[in-house]
DNA sequence: CTGAAAGCGCTAACAA
DNA sequence: TTGTTAGCGCTTTCAG
């Protein structure tokens, strides 16, 4: 019964070569062969209780784990996994989106495995490589890249990409993005049918093609009224919170202020609220994307279901596996909820 | 040079079995030797430009990828994957644990993998088998169970199991929770000093063993405090912001209503916040959980680093895969934000 | 720079 | 119910 063949068991380190136990140790320490020990850990029928029983005291004694690499490689059967790349896991944007593509990717027997590349490049790079490298059977990608020329080779390595949130430029890929052209025109307009005349815009980063989107369709909505641009009511550039709320307070403090104002994502809506809790009379607020407290603060939002645009995602990414149509892009409609401060008049 | 010794090659369905060719067949349309292929395409030194090409370009004609068990099997780097079981993917406080754990686990080189039982029962047996089945390299589980022992099978196969934000019962096993105790102490603590004595509590669903034990705590602060405990001031199981926000409205409507309320959850500050939105004059509030617009509401809150927690949970993990200790419960520590709702006085 | 053989740890077929 | 044998597809020796 020697149930140790090498004596270097000592340089086991944490989570390095796991573990050089094998199921043999384990079949051994249990009396048994290590086929029956395959099985009994593996829950397959066909083995008796107490064998069983004895199996999983010796797994459980010896800190032994299954190499799911041997596993896999053995039955065939890859992981079936799909990657969401997103830029910021905590962003309630992402949380909705990575909702709906659990759910689907669930529906159909896939897993879900996540990662945040910070919004940095480099990392989403990394991310995008190790997943290519560990043959996802997809990937969802929110990307932060202003060019998606160098993600060609993903889709050339058999790994299926699907652009979310951001149309694709400079490759023709799949993507699901959100009309915003349609949503921001919506909340425009609804300014302009109230009597609104100096409505600004504040929005995130330029090079974010969503917020380009959303400050072109600001300037087309306005244009289309016959309202002027103003370049002191439009504001760029602001990332945060709190650079929004600096950036709405200087708004306020304007000799003409705005009377009702724009703001192209949750973040920056979140600053402008933060602006607005001192003023008496703040000017109507509408905010691209819905996010959970709008109802009981009573904000007016634009937005898509950003679940559904993770069930469009899973949906696009199926479907470019079956390989039977060209690459294209799909909007997920958004819709404007008003909840009051939308709808204040001018004054 | 028989290189299909198989023909049926034809059932390959989408995304079935990812797809049965292999580096023997790219070596033969490269025309070069199976290791040299390997070598080309793991980016390995020592091969001629010419060559890799070549065998890139084959790669890529055929719609070749890796098969990274097989890789991992020979190199002896397991695949590392870890699960987080959520309740809610689009709750903040998970997605806060998530970002921490993300975090922590690429820190290690290992992937994340994450599900959500929608706090369903059933729901959350099936996504843990399914994770031990595929032989995740860890799980970490907020569990929705009221009792533990039933997954004292994953550990037994080989699957380390940490319980996240629910301590374990019927079970001996690793867990991190928050230090609910001394949050809801302190929030208590500082209504007493502000001279408040009439102090409601709203919390969620009882059967969740935070929620208990934040109760618990509610009421031994009063009675530390000298301070009665009043049962119409008690309102437990608000489940949703809206069932929370109609409870806090009933509280305001007593005769006596009470001069500071504590939310057990960021769901029911949300629905007291809601509740608050048309009273003039309302009570002071602190709410357990930190949320994201509490800055901007000046909500003081009680809570704990989420992503500390996932931090903990990854530690706690890894250590356990060193199997050094006993199963043990750790603490993350809550701290009281003051943002001014709390520290509003008695009326 | 390239190739041949051996085998990583596990499970699918067969036995027994 | 249990055991034996043969590989899964790749990378590691060790030779050319």
């Amino acid at each position: 019964m020697t149930t140790d063949d090498a004596g270097e068991r000592t340089d086991v380190r944490a989570w390095g070569d796991g573990r050089r136990l094998t199921l043999a140790d384990v079949a051994a320490a249990a009396g048994v062969s290590i086929k029956t020990a395959s099985r009994a850990l593996g829950g397959e029928p066909n083995v008796a209780d107490a064998t069983r029983g004895r199996v999983r005291a010796a797994a459980a004694t010896l800190g032994f784990t299954m190499n799911s690499a041997a596993s896999q490689l053995r039955r065939g059967t890859a992981v079936r996994t799909v990657g969401l790349v997103v830029g910021d896991l905590a962003n309630p944007f992402y949380m909705g989106l990575a909702t709906g593509v659990e759910h689907a990717l669930r529906e159909h027997g896939l897993q879900l495995t996540m990662a945040s590349s910070d919004e940095d490049a480099a990392a989403e790079r990394a991310i995008v490589e190790d997943l290519v490298h560990r043959r996802a059977d997809g990937i969802l990608l929110v990307s932060t890249l202003d060019d998606h020329a160098e993600l060609r080779s993903v889709g050339d390595r058999g790994v299926p990409l699907v652009l979310v949130d951001r149309a694709p430029s400079g490759l023709d890929a799949d993507a699901v993005v959100i009309d915003n052209v349609a949503g921001t025109t919506a909340a425009i307009a609804g300014f302009v049918a109230r009597g609104h005349r100096r409505i600004a815009f504040v929005g995130d980063l330029e090079r974010l093609p969503p917020q380009r989107e959303r400050h072109a369709a600001y300037a087309a909505a306005l244009a289309a009224s016959g309202l002027p641009i103003d370049a002191a009511l439009v504001v760029r550039g602001a990332h945060s919170a709190a650079t929004a709320e600096a950036a709405v307070r200087d708004l306020l403090a304007l000799d003409e202020p705005p009377t009702a104002v724009f703001t192209a994502n949750n973040r920056v809506t979140i600053g402008a609220i933060a602006a607005f809790r001192d003023v008496a009379h703040p000017p109507a607020l509408v905010g691209f994307d819905h996010f959970e407290l709008a109802d009981a603060l009573g904000i007016s939002t634009v937005g898509a279901d950003t679940a559904d645009l993770g069930r469009e995602a899973v949906d696009a990414l199926l479907r470019r596996r079956e390989g039977e149509h060209a690459p294209a892009t799909r909007a997920v409609p958004a819709t404007l909820v008003p909840r009051g401060s939308g709808e204040r008049p001018p004054r």
